[in-house]
DNA sequence: GTCTATTTTTAGCCTTAGCTAAATCACAAG
DNA sequence: CTTGTGATTTAGCTAAGGCTAAAAATAGAC
């Protein structure tokens, strides 16, 4: 009944276009030259990849169409970024690195872990639910948690919330946030959302506001508080 | 006064070649069939790899003369090994992999983290002088402690010694040692060291007695107790 | 509906790191 | 010295992953 052979693990360029077209297509189909600037390539190259990857059973493609996941490639994306997050999770847990710098490192420990180290990783770490920005962390089992926030734009003003996750990858703009601590577990008063530019202000617990542009509003998820 | 440019990190394959010719060499020069078997390729490939490493100023190689390292060999082939002993260190320590297990891990993770992950690991395991084997760790500056055991055949019977270093990698012969206490940090007796086929027997702590075979006496370090 | 601008693909090339088969060298035995 | 054998190298091939330049398809503007 098995139909494959013996699973031998992905390379890591595969491993990251598959991830990357899990983050990009969502249900969806990704497209080409999307794909190919996440991950700084030519779009040619990626034309190419992605017959690979069809012939691999990861993604359903057809051309001219854009690229989407089969449920392999799904299983795939999600046991990548379990990895990603853990790793990242270990990374600033205990060995200091700070919120900016983790997710470089973790890029490349996620191609060379295998899912043993994952697990023990995993029970080191005591099974944390999300990573050092919030993002749910997959379980064992490939079952990723719903998201139940939503981007900080969207909230009245007047609104008290929880900050749960920050949805950037930039260094600088992790750095920016993270001395001055708008980062997951921070409470905020909304005390403006601007129409005309998505500027939205807030307060934080000590009563000192910040100013955010709408691209980092939008990246900055909330859940209400009661 | 910079000789090179950006100093990219070497392929893992590269890695690898110049830490076996590092095991293999000491001192002197390595032969290419003896690289090829302890990398499992072909006798071919390593000539085609000897003359990269060579213009890579890793290796310096004549043909049919065998290859040794260079300066900037060796640092780089201590750097590699700094790192998967450290690595194997955290998996035993706190991961709670087994001795026999921890080899295979840290051959692949070796060439996916960074200066800064070894550095700040080294800090978490507290700066560790020896792996889980007892092979010394070379220090971030690239010294590595001199090996001052020797292989239990060399002692004479009736000799109280203390086990360093188990300089072997096959899991299955490490599971058996470590199943009867055979590890660094044990003592023993030597009660026999037999000249016509190398047999060595010792008595461990609980009065239990060994018998080893030449090959396996030769792989286990001693130090003579006063 | 047609046309143009933007995507996307194709074609052809490159590097790394392997392989096999065939040629060549080194060395030890005679 | 000559020669045979084992070690080593050469030649030619392959696959993965990239790239650039040119061709083709799609989609939006008119
Ligand atoms: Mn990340
Ligand atoms: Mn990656
Ligand atoms: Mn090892
Ligand atoms: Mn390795």
């Amino acid at each position: 009944m098995g139909e494959s052979t013996a699973a031998q693990p992905l390379s890591s360029s595969i491993g990251d276009y598959v991830k990357i077209i899990w983050e990009l297509a969502g249900s969806g189909a990704a497209s080409t030259t999307e794909i190919a600037a996440r991950l700084s390539v030519a779009p040619a190259s990626l034309t190419k990849m992605l017959g690979r990857l069809q012939e691999l059973g990861l993604v359903s493609y057809e051309r001219y169409r854009g690229a989407s996941l089969t449920e392999r490639g799904r299983a795939e994306a999600l046991r990548s970024v379990r990895r990603h997050r853990l790793i990242e999770t270990f990374l600033l847990e205990h060995l200091g690195y700070s919120w900016q710098d983790v997710h470089e490192e973790a890029e490349r420990l996620e191609h060379a872990v295998s899912d043993n180290f994952t697990e023990r990783l995993a029970e080191f770490l005591g099974h944390p639910a999300r990573d050092p920005h919030g993002a749910p962390i997959p379980g064992a089992d490939g079952v990723l948690a719903a998201e139940d926030s939503f981007p900080l734009g969207e909230v009245m003003a007047g609104g008290r919330v929880h900050v749960t996750r920050v949805h950037n990858e930039e260094a600088p703009v992790l750095a920016y946030l993270g001395e001055r601590g708008l980062v997951p577990g921070r409470s905020l008063e909304v005390k403006e959302v601007r129409e005309l530019d998505g500027v939205v202000t807030v307060e934080d617990e000590e009563g000192v506001s910040h100013s955010l542009g709408g691209p980092l509003a939008r990246s900055i998820f909330v859940r209400l508080l009661s």
